[in-house]
DNA sequence: GTGAAAGCGCTAACAT
DNA sequence: ATGTTAGCGCTTTCAC
């Protein structure tokens, strides 16, 4: 059962052409006999012939790859984009090189040079931002094109791709103001990241815009980032009762918030009794819409739109692999409301 | 900024040797004066050269490259898989290609051919065991290896790492006994669920190794897989509220099943209390460590260790490469208990 | 319309 | 210890 390999020099003879007929035939270019054509593919089929993809790309083609780098493709923003640009790449007919950088991974430069090895035909850059402009020097020097695709950020001079986060937090601010909410918290997320920052903005742009305060002692960060939500957003009910509905980072802040709701001697979900005290809060909350487990709670739901970051970030990618020279852009993708049926 | 390809060639000019001697040094194979050898380096340094992959493939060597077809990277298990095959190969200076064969993807056996045509030394397969013979076929004709990842399933002569799904209900349910419980109940999945099926035969061994009546009333199957679990488990425990322990089919059950824990009364977490009737419920359930979201609830948690799942999968993957004629394995992989502090 | 031949960048005999 | 050289499988002028 050893393969035998069949090369084009196969296909000729038993075709009885030359090399050069049938490499035409493949790629369509010359333009050769119907009746030769015929006898070259019938070759191609009972032989089983398969070109060989290292031997066009080192004769001068394109290697038809495109090279990912990813921190962890088991965050799910991540795992979306990676699908998305997947997606993408293979109606293309390209394939995807998946390197990881963060956890046991290299180390995004190290994976970029680990890609430009393989001869990729460009990069995408997802996360790692830091690691942003090192990358980025490696691959303009090996002359390939790069796109970067994140949750956040502002790298100037770079192609990059990303969910407008500010939206998100407008669609979901708009959503509770509109249910008739008037005093909202944001609560979850480190301080330092910059998705929160962006949320915020829109969190408070929205109120301001609806004539609320914003108010800084109901902006709750999490410090650990996953443990003892339900505590803070308890202490924060307690304290200021008069909150009716709550803005969360992501879904595990959601479901410590959904917790604390609960421990609060409040219930969650729903709209606004006009002008009375509600004990009922609505919950709002950022992630992938992926989040089975979450699916079945009375919760608003903004989609970070993952998988169309990485379908983007694949277009860009292709566009700046026709036009090498073209000017960096960013480009910001639109988050999608799951507004869930008050009740 | 184009730039210009720097080859073996001109390091053999700049360092003033032939190729012969430059390519010795990269490899480290002939034995080579220290001081050549330090030109060399030097020249490569200088020059940036980067050997190109492509040519030392068509040349004969390995392409160094692993192909990878998952269904769908976004399913949390798979995520772990790919990213603990990413690790295995990165830290053999190996890349992986990443092909999707769900969804939008192009189905198992053209994602294959896409692979076998970039000319990767080997093949996970992840899931889709259906199509594990077609694909086996096409990679056997092309004389390259072919591993399976996947959740369960028994095919015969392919080899196949999967993780011990019988263990971990057993580690599951005897947990559970251990903490005195001896009414308990399995929730989720659906009745075609060959992992399902796998985990029953555990949980049922489990109690009756213990000595404890298997109930096939107490087994709860989920039908539209993510929906409704919350009523499903209420009506269970109010029908038999002698029930004081849940193992759960995977986070989004392990959620409703708490919501219904509460919904019929009672509360979630801790130990049995010896013949008594229990106002509290425990639950058990399986599920990749990551699933953040659930962390701070007090529940008991077996991880079908995707990651090592994945890292095993690489594993055989590189035994299989260096010896193509061995006979076929199933690999099993342990799952983790990730047992909570009673409470 | 089709063929002959020159490489793409690299490795591995085979010289020296 | 190093250099020469013949291809790996393919595309692509340039002939015919």
């Amino acid at each position: 059962m050893t393969a035998k390999k069949i090369t084009i020099n196969d296909v000729a003879d038993h075709a009885g052409v030359s090399v050069t007929t049938v490499s035409l035939v493949v790629s369509g270019k010359g333009r050769i006999s119907p009746q030769t054509s015929a006898r070259v593919q019938q070759a191609i089929q009972v032989l089983g012939y398969v070109p060989n993809r290292q031997a066009v790309t080192l004769r001068g083609g394109r290697s038809g790859v495109i090279g990912l780098i990813v921190r962890d493709v088991c965050d799910p923003f991540y795992a979306e984009v990676t699908a998305g640009l997947s997606e993408v790449l293979e109606a293309q007919a390209r394939v995807l090189f998946l390197t990881q950088s963060g956890r046991e991974g290299l180390g995004s430069l190290r994976a970029a040079e680990s890609l430009l090895k393989q001869g990729v035909d460009g990069i995408v850059l997802a996360g790692n931002l830091l690691h942003g402009p090192d990358v980025r020097q490696r691959a303009a020097a090996a002359g390939v094109p790069l796109v970067c695709a994140a949750r956040a950020n502002a790298l100037e001079g770079m192609d990059l791709v990303r969910p407008d986060n500010q939206l998100a937090a407008r669609l979901a601010t708009g959503h509770l103001v509109t249910e008739g909410h008037k005093q909202i918290a944001y609560v979850g997320g480190a301080g330092s990241s910059l998705t929160r920052a962006e949320r915020l903005g829109g969190f408070c742009a929205t109120l301001l815009q609806y004539g609320l305060p914003f108010r800084p002692e109901w902006v709750v960060e999490s410090e650990a980032y996953r443990h003892g939500m339900a505590a803070k957003v308890e202490a924060l009910l307690r304290r200021y009762p008069q909150i009716t509905a709550l803005v969360c980072h992501d879904a595990a802040v959601t479901l410590g918030a959904y917790f604390g709701v609960l421990n609060a001697g409040r219930s969650v979900g729903g709209q606004a009794l006009e002008g009375l005290y509600s004990p009922q809060v609505a919950l709002a909350g950022f992630g992938e819409g992926a989040d089975d487990a979450l699916a079945e709670l009375p919760l608003t739901r903004v989609s970070a739109a993952g998988r169309e970051v990485g379908r983007s970030a694949a277009q860009r990618l292709l566009q700046r692999i026709e036009d090498p020279e073209a000017m960096p852009q960013q480009w910001v993708v639109a988050p999608e409301l799951i507004a869930h049926a008050p009740g």
